[in-house]
Order: structure tokens, then sequence, then C-alpha cells
DNA sequence: AACCATCTCAACCGCACCGGT
DNA sequence: TACCGGTGCGGTTGAGATGGT
């Protein structure tokens, strides 16, 4: 692409993908692995740019793209990951298994936004429109990062500084770093309580911390809540109403349980997906749940998930692809009708594919889901995430974290 | 049917980070 | 330490789809 240093040399297609370009690509990758994305054009006899293959590949041919409408859960999610996280969409979409950060983005520029502002809530800020609109206008560099969680109740100190452990919400360092010192930089004097996991964003006056008193994102309480596998209709109706998100009565006590328990289990678990904690299997992506009449895919019963067991350990940089097979280490059972998933136009005849290949491809998926997870949460969580034991241990105890938090929120 | 407005989403662009040298 | 190539991310664009008149 122009201006990018790999397509000076040489003239490279620009635009939209065709069907035999994506069959190159698929084909060469499905049997190589990717590894430098520089040299995948060449090798797979494309007349493209590297970047643009893995963003294709990525955003489109990857196999374990979920695709189709995004469930109403899906969208909730995305809310309060954004009132957490701000516009970090490929952070967001780590916790939305078979979604591309670019899907979450534009679905986020395109609906979500216009549904928050419907409801009354300015998607930046999460906070109410008529708050926001009679507030201080705020520094021009907060339209940029956006999103402020703008509902926040104090916290204690010590609760901000101990119990946020950051590695907790954001894993990968090096994106922190990098969030804070690039489009996502704070103002650093704002730092003062929350990791600046939690408060990326306060460079839109969100943290406004004072004295031995933070102010804690409760966004990110309402998103634990249901990533606690609380389903009851207390926890949701706290996640979804912001009126209640802030109540300047909330018990300090109450979320200092909350948080704590947070920290402790369900954030440390960040690399099981919410609902599949919550379905309480060791399924990985099989966890969009039900009630969605735009999906066929929700059911938390059904089988059209990625179910995956694996003992194998690789390197995250490349896929051995090659190796595997379907009955070694990995299983993987793809079900599930297709939707307009184009991978499956390939696999289904629009794209020669062998049977062998397919099977292959079913691996690849697997490793893939492996492999991003564990690039994404490192060796130690990609442990637990394998570790049926391990989530039981969790679900038991976010059950009690959840006890607590209701009782907490029974003060409210 | 034609036109226009709006929406969707794949792809591009530019920037920043990282690791190697 | 500086440079460079590779990579990843978020913002933006624009073509095609869709809906309304």
């Amino acid at each position: 692409m122009g201006g990018h240093s790999c397509c000076y040399k040489q003239k490279l297609r620009k635009g939209l993908w065709s069907p035999e370009e994506d069959e190159k690509l698929v084909k060469h990758i499905t049997k190589y692995g990717h590894g430098c994305w520089s040299s995948v054009p060449k090798q797979a006899g494309l007349q493209r740019c590297g970047k643009s293959c893995r963003l294709r590949w990525i955003n489109y041919l990857r196999p374990d793209l979920k695709r189709g409408t995004f469930s109403q859960q899906e969208e909730d999610l995305i809310i309060e990951l954004h009132a957490v996280l701000g516009n970090r969409w490929s952070k967001i979409a780590a916790h939305l298994s078979g979604r591309t950060d670019n899907e979450i983005k534009n679905l986020w520029n395109s609906c979500i936004k216009k549904k928050l502002r419907q409801r009354g809530i300015d998607p930046n800020t999460h906070k109410l429109l008529s708050e926001v609109e009679g507030d201080v206008k705020v520094p021009n560099n907060s339209e940029k990062n956006s999103s402020s969680s703008g509902h926040q109740i104090p916290v204690t100190h010590s609760l901000a500084t101990q119990e946020l452990t950051p590695s907790l919400m954001r894993p990968d360092k090096s994106a922190d770093e990098k969030s804070t010192t690039s489009k996502y930089s704070a103002t650093p004097t704002k730092k003062l309580f929350l990791d600046q996991s939690l408060t990326n964003h306060e460079n839109t006056s969100t943290c406004h911390a004072t004295n031995s008193t933070g102010y804690f994102p409760l966004p990110l309480l309402s998103y634990a809540l249901d990533y606690n596998q609380t389903t009851s209709a207390a926890a949701l109706s706290i996640s979804s109403n912001p009126l209640l998100w802030l109540n300047p009565e909330l018990n300090s006590n109450a979320i200092s349980t909350a948080i704590s328990s947070l920290s402790s289990t369900i954030l440390s678990s960040s690399v099981v997906s919410p609902l599949s904690c919550a379905a309480g299997d060791n399924s990985i992506s099989n966890w969009t749940a039900g009630n969605d009449s735009s999906s066929h895919r929700s059911s938390a019963n059904d089988s059209s998930g990625v179910m995956m067991q694996s003992s194998c350990s690789f390197d995250s940089g490349n896929f051995p692809w090659p190796d595997l097979t379907p009955d070694k280490d990995v299983q993987v059972q793809l079900g599930g009708e297709a939707e307009d998933i184009k991978w499956s136009e390939y696999l289904h005849g629009a794209f020669p594919v062998s049977a062998a290949m397919q099977n292959q491809s079913q691996s690849l998926y697997g490793e893939m889901k492996i492999g991003s997870q564990f690039a994404i949460n490192g060796l130690g969580t990609w442990h637990q995430t394998q570790q049926l034991p391990h989530q039981i241990q969790a679900t038991d105890i976010n059950a009690k974290d959840f006890q607590s938090v209701s009782v907490g929120f029974q003060q409210i």
C-alpha cells in the first residue's frame, strides 16, 4: 500500500480482495502458516503487501471468525468493556471470541453509539447525556480518547492500588505502555491511585483522584458481575442501568468486597471468555448466550462453537499446522450451520479445498484459538484455560464473589 | 423506477512499538 | 544508541447495500 515500505518496490494491488486472492492466501497460510507476513504475498503468489494479507486474514479469512449479527449480550459486553477500556478495540475483541477488533469498532461506530444516544447515554463518556451537556467542556484530547468511565464510585486508596492488579485488566504490558505513551496518553499527574489499566482514560477527567479517595469506574463492576456468571436480574439491571452504576449511597465496603473479589478471581482468569466461564464447561468460544433471534448459534447448549481440549505445547509465533491432525493433541469440533461465513463457502464448494485440507483447517482453527489466547494472556493464564479444574474452582469462587457483591448491592 | 440519504463494513493509512543489528 | 524492518493498533475512508420518498 502506499506509504508502506513493503509496497514501494512493486506495484501492488489495492482494494477488495478477489476470491482467487483469498484462495491463494488461505491455501498458503493453511499449509505453511503466515510466519513473516511480509514474505507471505511473495510465497503465496499475491500482488499484495504483507500488511494487507495480514489484515485480510485476521479480519476475514481466519476460520475462527464468528461473523453474523452481534447478539444483545455481545453488544452489552462491548459497551461495558468500552466503558473500561475505551477505544482499545483489540482489547475488547479479546473478550469476544470470534470477533475482530475491526468488526467491533465498526459496530460501535455504526450501531452502538447510536443506541446509547437513544438511551440518553453519551457513548464517549458513558455518562448520561444530560450530565454531559451540563458538564464543563472537557479537554480537547478527551474526544479522541473518548471513553472515560463516567459513572464512578469512590473507592479507597488501598483498594485501588492494591486490589486492582494491572495485569489483570491489561495483560499485555507492552500494549499498556504503548497506550499510555501514544494515543491514550493520560495526563500523568492524575495517575494516582488506580492503575493505568483502569484509568487510561483519566485524561478525560474521569479519575478525579482527590487525596485518599479515588474513583472507580463502576461499569467495570457491572461487567465483572456479568462476567461472574451472574444472570440475576439484579446484576443485569445494575449493569444495564447507568443510573444504578453510580449511587452515592453505595457502600464502599461492598464495592471493596466486590472489587477485591474481582481482582483475585474474575479478572485474573480473564483468559477464559466470560461466558465460557458462565457456561461452566471448558469451551473457549462457545459462550455466546442465548435469546438472540438474529443469530442461530447463540444457545449455550448448542455445539456451534469450538469445543477444544488440548495438551499440546507450541510456540506462539508460528502454528505448527502441518504436524496437526484432528486426532492428535488437539480435538476440535466444528458444528453449527454456516451463516454467511465465507469460509464455509470455501469449504463447501465455492472454494476447492480437499477434505484433508478441511481437517487441517479445523485443526488450525483450534490451534489458532489457542495461539491467540496464548499470545494475549501469556503462559500462566493459558494454562488456566486448559485446565478444567481450574475453571471449576474459579466458578466456585466466582459464586462466592457474587454473593459478596450481592450483599453489597443489597445495601444500595 | 429513479433518486437520494443513510448505513455497513472491508480495507487503507499513519503511527507507535518491538526486536534485531 | 540509532537505525530498520516487521508488526499491531486505532482512525478514517469509500464502495456497495439498504431504505425511504
